[in-house]
DNA sequence: TATAATTCCTATCTTTTTTATAGGATTAAT
DNA sequence: ATTAATCCTATAAAAAAGATAGGAATTATA
């Protein structure tokens, strides 16, 4: 299951695609409107940023932005931040492999077949812009 | 990420699947094949068993066996018996479906389409009989 | 230049979930 | 009887998730 701390990351970031606004947007403000606690969206901006995925202004007046194009940022970037890989086993994951310590022989091991067909299946859907999120929403 | 717990149940269906013996196959055996701690071995086939995916013969001579027929089984079925739903967001989910707390309207709600996109996709992946498995490996 | 609003940083705490173990009751073959 | 199993309840240990605390640093603006 996705964490709360990827879902109020994902929430963080369509806010911010929302409201491309020319003052940035403060973390208490996104905080209240979203129902996120406080001092956790600190923490998740913080990774947020890390990851070049918005970016920050400093001192009163301050908050947060989008680091890029909405069309350049994709709900499979936000869940790697935050929870890390998006495949369902670390032997098949791209970005967070891990091999198995017991597994014999990733070739014909059938779970890691099965697994990475379904990791290519849903980095497939969520890698979109998220920018596509909200044409879908008004089909 | 997958569970240990499911990843053993993984392992001892489809050890279990490729010794379709007469005899039924005690948890020992299994445990010390799959390198599964035996205590934790005990509990996940009971698992299995309520979920009536390995029916059980009691006493000394006494073990495990598929409780249906293979192509009746599907990794699908495991992973829920083991660790609950499938989908990534549980309002999207078929059987253990909870509502969001804060969602104001499930039906615009971005994030549920595209996770609602993406169990689609798992689910079709996942559901598919065990058997099937042991032809991919061959590929 | 003082103040207030904000990000930034480190650390800690709490709760929940996951992983695993313990001990014994029950069952049935030999 | 003995032995090898499943079955059952309970608990413990470890890890991860979720959340909070306190304050340092920065900056607009009154």
């Amino acid at each position: 299951m996705l964490s709360k701390k990827a879902k109020y990351a994902i929430k963080t970031i369509l806010f911010l695609q929302d409201h491309p606004e020319l003052v940035p947007i403060s973390a208490k403000a996104i905080a209240d409107r979203e129902h996120i606690p406080y001092k956790f969206l600190e923490n998740i901006l913080r990774d947020l940023k890390s990851h070049q995925l918005v970016k920050s202004i400093r001192g009163a007046e301050g908050g947060y932005a989008l680091a890029k194009d909405p069309s350049q940022i994709s709900i499979a970037q936000v869940m790697r931040a935050m929870d890390g890989p998006i495949a369902l086993i670390p032997c098949i994951s791209e970005r967070f492999y891990e091999s198995c310590a017991e597994c014999e022989d990733e070739e014909t091991c059938r779970i890691r077949r099965l697994f990475s067909e379904v990791r290519t299946e849903m980095v497939e859907i969520l890698e979109r812009p998220i920018t596509t999120l909200a044409q879908e929403a008004k089909k």
